[in-house]
Parts: structure tokens; C-alpha cells; sequence
RNA sequence: GGGAGUUUAGCUCAGCUGGGAGAGCAUCUGCCUUACAAGCAGAGGGUCACAGGUUCGAGCCCUGUAACUCCCACCA
């Protein structure tokens, strides 16, 4: 047994457990048929990413959930993995080109995937080794990525599939086009930012007539591409227009002035310019009413060639450009400040672009069906379950998914045109020739698939699909997915349809959601702000530790929750709590233990009874994925029960080597100390194993140490209300002497009086815990108040009453207004109680058990008031 | 426009199926008591946002109101 520092230093253990656990391979899962499988895989961070506080907050929990099932016998597996992350990693690799003068264009496609893949060799595994810092018991040997050889596999299989079944089209639509990171985004990659902008309000005069239409707009600069006017079809004021043509200003072209549903007849002046090319709802109207598509703009937010005078200007540019010219030629007649959502590119905040592509785009109102089927049946569960709406929601309003992306780094695209006949031919391999007219001249498609293609693969491409694999067989579905709810629609979504399609079966059972992370102000982090913390540094200079037991304490499921360093500090002195608890326990087993008969004392069953009590709340916590509550209650039994109450009783009994029960006190304290560490351990992985090591030599590690069950022999229902009346009798006289501010060091003789037999017994034999947890100099029990003379102060718990003669200080005056006030307190109680009884409807409906306990609290509550009573009366 | 969440002690938040309001931090008092001052003992502090309702009983369930937050959405 090694001597334990006189405090907690995570420093000098975590970096040396990790290694052992690492070296005897605790965290490999093999396939085990006699156990239950329990399986979660990790929500891959991207190759582009640094640990953050999401990170850590979403690891843990998958740890925690991870290293329990391990504990209790299931065969559980947890798949670490990393994302490419095609669009970030594309950037970063050309920003480290462009800092050698390289464009993609000077190395070609071919160079370029080159320096993304030594670009992903060399950062890639970053973030997966501040994993480990944190205490991840993932599967290390069966990391994955995205873009691994089997995950691409899965990727192209898929991609063939629904291409086969007419899931998968390309398809000329309005996209979302980024002009900044010159590529097509998914809907769901578009942010809506309140901007400030302007309503610009124009006239477009009527043909044949003087009369000018009035309408507004917030883009102006797209008015070069307007193919016709619309106004609502029942809208009075422009019945006699609807048919006409009106003049584009600038352009002084002719435009139809058509009808359309669509047209908000109670908004701006209720008449819409339509512009197909570059808005999505125009787009619609112009399908209806069958209208021309001109795109003004190039792929770079630039006027093109259509935009006449304007070409080669950016579309600001434009803007302000027109607008001038509007102004000067007379059609412009008011520019209102507004302020608007503007859709934008969520990675690079510039706006996006409504543009019409040729794109691959995934069909999905048929995909979405069994994904709502699953979660309307009860088969898939959210947790906690109002993201159950969110998730319906967004699939009840899901569009087609455009998946083509302007990138290099990701999948290819798996279509070939033939550039004879044009047919495209989708194959997993690269074709030889074209499957319709059997030419060789194919060229493969030049896009990328969206990432979130692969990842939504995620849960079975990472167990060995399209493969028949063991892995598949033992773990799929997988258990539980971690995840925040930010990424609900993004991933969680994607991968329960793309499971239904091509697995048959639901990804995963339960869906495990939590809240952001924000500073002290509630701020997002971000590094615009600079108020990111870095896990790392945290964990550096406090532990990894304190660290988890930070993120999942004090915080309700799917919420988000602050940091805040007064937490970790309180997090880190538990860990120097049960670390000094531990080395108090080992201190007195110096000397080898003898193997005798046990006298298990009343506090010892008591703090049994305790553990075991707490062992059915964590497990059933755990079952309900309320990790905090879990926490919070090994939390409060550690540095409540055991350390402030049952070390403090149990301290005579080791001082006293002679003492009869003393092995039963050490055999108690190590046993109820590592069923609790047991329990901690998935919530802090390394103190508990650190400790578990130096208290106990039968198991050779805690991770893989049986996982403390409730046991019915250690059910003290009788030595837990003995001793929680020793505590209310030691907490009253404690209380009376810090109120009467007398020292510590100052021993009073207590004198408890109680006319029943059973009571006398009990303290009889538990005087030592009033001299040492009250500060008694010698405990007198009688039946009556013989010998106690009027100097005394009285304190009075349910079932007795005890005097303690102060001798020179007390105060009768004093005193009498204590008792006095005492007795009111009691008055008051007995009324309420009384009350309650009396009410009819209460002794009527309310279950027995609540009947009785309010009876008791009167019976006492009484005793308590008659005991006081007499004491005053004694005082006269 | 739709949806969700929040409102509990000075601050940050718990409170799991309705049965006498809790934690951490902060404040105040007394203690370096031989595991721990990163500690121990004690104290103060709350109309559980507001108004109704259901119930024997509501922080918790229902309705409405207010404030704040977030998500979704094609009002040009």
C-alpha cells in the first residue's frame, strides 16, 4: 500500500492510469454472445477541430453511459471515429496554400486531395488524443473516419442504391449558393440573420397607360433578371392590370403583370416582382405561370453578362449602382430602413445566393415516412422528449436534400456522363464504357457529396456495412446516441432515414440530447468573442475529473448551462474530499487485517443501508439518463453521510485498538468506500481508480470491477432511524451551543431524559457520539429530571429532552424567550398537522402512508410541545 | 408567422411519477478538533413570474397573462 499525498493531484495519475488502462486493453470490446450488447458510436468531431467545451460536455456523457454498462456486464462498445468535414478542411487546406502562393487551380485536383490527405495525417488524430485526456474508454482499435476505405464503401453503396430506386436525381433547381465558398449549401446550412437593410420601393409604369405600378423590394440589384410583375388574383386595386404588361426600368423591357396565390395581398403594396433565377418562391411562380429564368449573377456574386452595363460589378456593388440610377431616372419613390432575415452561410456568415444548378439531390418525402413511423411508434426515443417536436417537425417540412458539393475533399460523386450520348451511368466502380451506348469517352462528375452524407451512414458504416459483419450482428442498432440538440436536423435526422432505407431497422434506440455550454454570461462561445475556455487548460491546472463532474451536475437534461469556475473549484475540493476520505481509511489499515467475526454496530447498518439505498437511486437514474441527479446523490451520501457523519462516529472505535468492533468499522468504512467509488467511477474515471487501487487488493482494476447492485441483506430500516435520531439529538445541542456561543473546547455535560425505556437504550449506548460530534464532557442517561438543577439548558428532539448545565452563563430571561419561542414554533406545527387531519377529504382520499406520516408529526410535534412546557414550568 | 424553453435564495441552477422548498457560490458567527482550511460546526436568506382552475393537497397538472431566450419559416 503506497502513502497517498495529503492531497488530490490529478497530474501526477491521469496520463499514468490512461496507459494502463490503454496497456491491458480495458477499453477493447470483444465480442461477447453470454452478454447483453450495449453500443454507442461517438458523434465523429471534425479532422478540422479542436476539444472544446461541446465536445467534452457530449464525451462524457457517452463515457459515463459507457462505463457503466461495462461495469455492469454488458458487452458494451463505444466507436470513436472523425468526420473529413469536406467544406473546413477544404478551406483550411487552401488557406495553407495560399500562404505557399498556391491556388487549387496551380496544383490540380489531383495535388490538392494529396495535401488535404497530409493535411488530415498530420492534424486528423489531434483532437481524437484530447479525447483520451478527458478519460474516453472508446474502442481505440476500432477508430474510423469518413472517408477510411470501408465508410467510403458505404458511402458509394448507398449512393447507388437510391439511385437506383430514383431516391437520388440530379435536377436543375433554385440552391443555396455561397458565393464566398463557391459551392452549393443544403437548407440546412443557411443561418437567417437579422441585417439591416431597405425596402426600396419602384415603379414600373404600365404599358398603354400612365399609370405605374408600385412595388418593393429588398434586393433591388436582382430586378435585371425580373421576368414578370404578380399580384394577388383577388386583390381589387389591380384587377384591371392582371394581363397586362408593365416596363422594366432600366432595361425597358416588357414584363406580364400575372396572378398568383402566392402574393401577400396585405404586405408592402401587395405587388411581387418576379424574378425565377434568383429567388426560391419567384422560382415557384415562374413554374406556374411557365415565366423565362434569366440569372444575372456568376458563381462569385458578381453581375454577369446579363446584367448589361452592371456586368463584372459585385452585387452590392450593383445594388447601389441601380438604385442611384433609379433614383435619377424617377422610379425610385422611397427607401424605407428595415431591418430582415437574410439567409447566410453558416460557416462563413456571407449571404447566400438563390441560384439555379444542375445538382444531385435526394428525394425525400418517401425516405421521411418510416423515419416519423419509428418515432411515432415509440421504436426510436429522444430524450428528453420535447426534441421529439423538433425532430417531427423538421421532417413533416422536409425538402429534397441538395447533396452535390463544389469541393475536391469528400466523395466523389459516383455518376459518369458519356460524352457521346450524354447518359449518365452510377456505378461503385468506375465503369468501362457507357452502360447505354457503349462508348469509353465517360467522364466521372467533377462534385463531392455534402458531409453529412457519410455521417449519416454513421451508425452502421463504422460497424463493418455493407459487410455481413459480427459487429453489425452484436451492436446494431447501436444503444444510445449523444448528441446536442443543435445538430438534431443536421445528423440525427439523416441518419434515422438513411438506417430505415437501408438497414430496415432504427440506428439506434435511444437518442440522448443535450444543451450548449456558454460562459458566465451565457454567451455562446465563440471566437469572435474570445470567451472560449479550453478544456485542455482546464483540465491541466484541475483535473479531468472535476472537469466531468462539472458538466453534468447542476444542469436538467437538454439544457444549456453555464460555466462557471466556482463550480469547478467546488468539483475539484470534492475530488480532495474523497481522496482525503480514502487516505483517512487507509491510514488505519496500516497493519494487516485480521479475518474475524464482524460486530457490525448500528451506525455501521446504518451506513450499509445507506450505500445500498443509494446504489437502487444511481441505477435507476442512470436507466432514466438523469446523469446529474445520479451524481449529485453519490455526491451528497460521500460528503454528507459517509465523510461528515460516519467517519466522524466511527473514529473512537479506530482510535481504541482494543475495541470489539473496531475490524467491523474498518471492514464497514473500506466496504461502503468502494461501492461509492464504484458508482463515481463513471463520472470521474481517474481518482476513482487511483484510489481503488490503493484501498483494495482483490480487483485489479475499478473499470472492469463489478458494478454495486442493491442487495436486500443490507436493508437497516431500524439502525437508519436510530441513528438519524442520534444525528437530530447531536444537531440540536450543536445548535444550542453555537448559539449560545460557546467554544468548541468548552465540554458540557449532557444530561438526556426520557420517560421510554427503548429511548434510554439508545442513547445509553450511544454516548460516545455526543462526546464526540457534540462536544459532551459526560452523557447521563435518566428517566426523570433528578439532579438537574435550574441552569441547565434544555434541548428537546422527538423522544427526548436533554439539559446541559452551562453553569456560569446561562441567562433564565433567556433562556425562558428561547423556550418560549419553541413552543410556538411547536404550536403553530401541531395546528397545521391538526388541520390537515381534520379535513375530511384529506382522512378521505389521501393514500394511508401520507395519513400516517402526518399522525406521527403530531404525536411528536405534541411530545415536543409537552417536554418544552415543562421545562418552562420548571423555570418559574 | 409557427414551435419550444425559461421565470425557484444575492448569483448560477437542481427539484425525476403532485404529499411540509434544495445545492454550489456569496453573506454572517465560531473553530487550524491528530483525513481534508480545497476543511469543520452553526446561522440568515424564497408569496417557487402573475391571475384563474383541477385536487383533500400544486413549485410540479390545466387555462390565460407578462418578460426573456432559442429554433424553424419563402412575406418580396
Amino acid at each position: 500500500m503506497r502513502e497517498l499525498a495529503k492531497n488530490f493531484d490529478p497530474t501526477t495519475v491521469e496520463d499514468r492510469l490512461y496507459a494502463m488502462w490503454m496497456e491491458k486493453k480495458y477499453f477493447h470490446t470483444k465480442i461477447d454472445k453470454t452478454k447483453k450488447p450495449y453500443s454507442i458510436v461517438m458523434p465523429p468531431p471534425n479532422i478540422t477541430g479542436q476539444l472544446h467545451m461541446g465536445h467534452a460536455l457530449d464525451n462524457t456523457m457517452q463515457d459515463i453511459l459507457i462505463r457503466w454498462k461495462r461495469m455492469a456486464g454488458y458487452n458494451a462498445l463505444w466507436v470513436p471515429g472523425i468526420d473529413h468535414a469536406s467544406i473546413s478542411t477544404e478551406l483550411k487546406v487552401v488557406q495553407k496554400m495560399a500562404s505557399e502562393g498556391l491556388t487549387k487551380a496551380d496544383v490540380g485536383r489531383e495535388g490538392f486531395l494529396e495535401r488535404a490527405w497530409a493535411w488530415k495525417e498530420e492534424y486528423g488524430g489531434i483532437i481524437l488524443n484530447q479525447l483520451r485526456k478527458l478519460g474516453c474508454s472508446c474502442d481505440w482499435e476500432r477508430v474510423r473516419f469518413t472517408m477510411d476505405e470501408g465508410c467510403s464503401d458505404a458511402v458509394l453503396e448507398v449512393f447507388c442504391r437510391l439511385y437506383e430506386k430514383g431516391y437520388i436525381y440530379r435536377g436543375e433547381k433554385i440552391i443555396n449558393w455561397c458565393p464566398e465558398c463557391q459551392t452549393t449549401i443544403s437548407d440546412a446550412e443557411v443561418n437567417h440573420i437579422d441585417k439591416e437593410g431597405a425596402f426600396y420601393h419602384i415603379e414600373y409604369p404600365i404599358v398603354g397607360s400612365d399609370e405605374r405600378l408600385r412595388l418593393a423590394t429588398t434586393r433591388p440589384e436582382t430586378m435585371l433578371g425580373d421576368t414578370a410583375v404578380a399580384v394577388h388574383p383577388e386583390d381589387e386595386r389591380y384587377q384591371h392590370l392582371i394581363g397586362k404588361t408593365c416596363i422594366l426600368p432600366l432595361l425597358n423591357k416588357e414584363l406580364p403583370i400575372v396572378a398568383d396565390e402566392y402574393v401577400d395581398r396585405e404586405f408592402g403594396t401587395g405587388v411581387v416582382k418576379i424574378t425565377p433565377a434568383h429567388d426560391p418562391n419567384d422560382f415557384e411562380v415562374g413554374v406556374r405561370h411557365n415565366l423565362p429564368r434569366i440569372n444575372v449573377m456568376n458563381d462569385d456574386g458578381t453581375m454577369n453578362e446579363n446584367a448589361g452595363e452592371y456586368e463584372g460589378m459585385d452585387r452590392m456593388e450593383a445594388r447601389k449602382a441601380i438604385v442611384e440610377r433609379l433614383k435619377e431616372e424617377g422610379y425610385l419613390v422611397e427607401i424605407e430602413k428595415i431591418t430582415h432575415a437574410v439567409g447566410c452561410h453558416e460557416r462563413c456568415n456571407v449571404p447566400i445566393e438563390p441560384l439555379i444548378k444542375l445538382q444531385w439531390f435526394v428525394k425525400m418525402d418517401e425516405l421521411a415516412k418510416p423515419a416519423m413511423e419509428v418515432y411515432e411508434e415509440g421504436k426510436l426515443h429522444i430524450i428528453p422528449d420535447r426534441f421529439g417536436k423538433t425532430y417531427m417537425h423538421w421532417l413533416e417540412n422536409i425538402r429534397d436534400w441538395c447533396i452535390s458539393r463544389q469541393l475536391w475533399w469528400g466523395h466523389r460523386i459516383p455518376a459518369y456522363y458519356c460524352q457521346d450520348c450524354g447518359h449518365i451511368t452510377v456505378s461503385k466502380h468506375t465503369p468501362e464504357k457507357c452502360e447505354k451506348c457503349g462508348s469509353t469517352h465517360l467522364k466521372q462528375d467533377e462534385d463531392t457529396l455534402d458531409t453529412w452524407f457519410s455521417s449519416a451512414l454513421w451508425p452502421f458504416s463504422t460497424l463493418g456495412w455493407p459487410n455481413d459483419t459480427e459487429d453489425l450482428k452484436q451492436f446494431y442498432p447501436t444503444s444510445t446516441l449523444v448528441t446536442g440538440y443543435d445538430i438534431i436536423f443536421f445528423w440525427v435526422i439523416r441518419m434515422v432515414f438513411s438506417a430505415m432505407e437501408n438497414m430496415h431497422e432504427i440506428p439506434f434506440h435511444d437518442v440522448l440530447i443535450h444543451g450548449l455550454i456558454r460562459d458566465d454570461q451565457g454567451r455562446k462561445f465563440s471566437k469572435s468573442l474570445g470567451n472560449g475556455i479550453d478544456p485542455l487548460e482546464v483540465i491541466a491546472n484541475y483535473g479531468a475529473d472535476p472537469l466531468r463532474l462539472m458538466l453534468i451536475t447542476g444542469n436538467a437534461p437538454g439544457n444549456d448551462m453555464r460555466f462557471y469556475w466556482e463550480r469547478l473549484e467546488n468539483c475539484r475540493n470534492f475530488c480532495n474530499k474523497i481522496w482525503n476520505a480514502s487516505r483517512f481509511v487507509m491510514m488505519n489499515m496500516e497493519e494487516k487485517q485480521e479475518t474475524k467475526l464482524l460486530m457490525l454496530t448500528s451506525a455501521d447498518k446504518w451506513i450499509l443501508s445507506k450505500v445500498n439505498t443509494l446504489a437502487k437511486d444511481v441505477e435507476e437514474n442512470l436507466e432514466h439518463y438523469e446523469l446529474g441527479l445520479s451524481a449529485q446523490k453519490i455526491y451528497d451520501f460521500l460528503w454528507d453521510e459517509f465523510c461528515d457523519w460516519y467517519i466522524e462516529m466511527v473514529k473512537p472505535r479506530l482510535y481504541n485498538k482494543e475495541d470489539q468492533t473496531r475490524e467491523a468499522a474498518l471492514w464497514t468504512l473500506k466496504t461502503v468506500l468502494i461501492n461509492a467509488l464504484k458508482m463515481l467511477h463513471p463520472f470521474m474515471p481517474f481518482i476513482t481508480e487511483e484510489l481503488f487501487l490503493h484501498i483494495q487488493d482483490e480487483e485489479e482494476s475499478i473499470m472492469i470491477s463489478q458494478w454495486p447492485v442493491y442487495k436486500e441483506e443490507w436493508n437497516y430500516k431500524e439502525n437508519e432511524e436510530e441513528i438519524d435520531a442520534i444525528k437530530e439529538a447531536v444537531r440540536s445541542i450543536r445548535n444550542i451551543r453555537a448559539e449560545m456561543n460557546v467554544v468548541p473546547s468548552k465540554k458540557v455535560q449532557v444530561f438526556v431524559v426520557s420517560d421510554k425505556e427503548e429511548v434510554r437504550f439508545l442513547f445509553e449506548h450511544s454516548k460516545v457520539f455526543f462526546k464526540t460530534l457534540a462536544h459532551a464532557s459526560e452523557v447521563t442517561v435518566q428517566a426523570d429530571k433528578t439532579g438537574i438543577g435550574e441552569d441547565a439548558v434544555s434541548v428537546v428532539v422527538s423522544n427526548a429532552t436533554m439539559y446541559m448545565p452551562f453553569a456560569e452563563l446561562v441567562d433564565v430571561e433567556k433562556e425562558r424567550e428561547r423556550l418560549n419561542k419553541e413552543k410556538e414554533k411547536m404550536r403553530k406545527e401541531i395546528e397545521r398537522v391538526e388541520k390537515k387531519l381534520a379535513n375530511e377529504g384529506f382522512v378521505a382520499k389521501a393514500p394511508q402512508k401520507v395519513i400516517d406520516e402526518e399522525k406521527a408529526k403530531e404525536e411528536k410535534y405534541r411530545a415536543i410541545l409537552t417536554q418544552v412546557e415543562e421545562r418552562l414550568a420548571q423555570l418559574k
